[in-house]
DNA sequence: TATTCTGGTTACCACCAGGTAACTGCAAAT
DNA sequence: ATTTGCAGTTACCTGGTGGTAACCAGAATA
């Protein structure tokens, strides 16, 4: 999930990438955004996650300061997830690729054998 | 490699997720940047990564549009690989990461036993 | 008494991402 | 005649990711 040379790797880019890199934490964030959540709100708007996958990504967003978990010691039991000054400062970033996706999402790109050189 | 599920989404997002959201895409659109180059010098620059891999995402980054591939035909054969304009477009998205990562990732974070609330 | 509600965890299993090594094709150099 | 160089591709194999289903506790509700 994490990848262990990413995050060892004496580039500060690489290590963001592996904490940050894969499919389901920009999601999960941007679904959190401002608010509180708890884990079965989560688990219902989070789109094809299995709990056992949103558990184990929760945690490590967790351990990397992103997120903040608030346990109730309740019965039924009640969680509440948010972000953390780390996270919140995250959002921005998914804005800016959110625009970028909508600006560039429809623009055809000219097939590879357009640009062939035949040079020579 | 691709989510077929994300890029499949009506949500712009998600789907900008399914096409940029692994761990070596953005490294390796961070180590072009705005030069031209090689699929060799790419093989040897990105750490870790094996030139099956580093052939499949190239390919799929060019099918998204954010890479333009130029081949020409000589022998031994030479390839160039440069960013599009859409690929361009996401740079200053990497460099956000790279700061927000430096300005956050040495901060400290409670653990989480000190944050579990014992109401009622 | 049995069911429900919540936030997970665990065991089990299948699939696929990704690694390795070998191979290609042709020209130029040794 | 053999090696080298480039940009991949292919076959093969393994490990890890991620899915599913069952299970937990203990109070409240029916």
């Amino acid at each position: 999930m994490r990848d262990d040379r990413f995050c060892a790797s004496n580039c500060p880019f690489t290590r963001a990438i592996g904490t940050i890199g894969n499919k389901w934490k920009p999601i999960i964030i941007n679904v959190i955004g401002t608010r509180t959540i708890r884990f079965g709100q989560l688990d219902s708007i989070v789109p094809h996650i299995s709990r056992k996958v949103l558990a184990e990504q929760l945690k490590e967003l967790e351990e990397d300061g992103l997120l903040e978990r608030w346990a109730y010691k309740e019965l039924p039991p009640r969680v509440e997830y948010k972000l953390s000054e780390k996270g919140l400062a995250f959002l921005p970033i998914l804005e800016n690729i959110k625009e970028w996706n909508c600006k560039y999402e429809v623009a055809l790109t000219p097939k590879a054998t357009d640009r062939v050189s035949y040079a020579k």
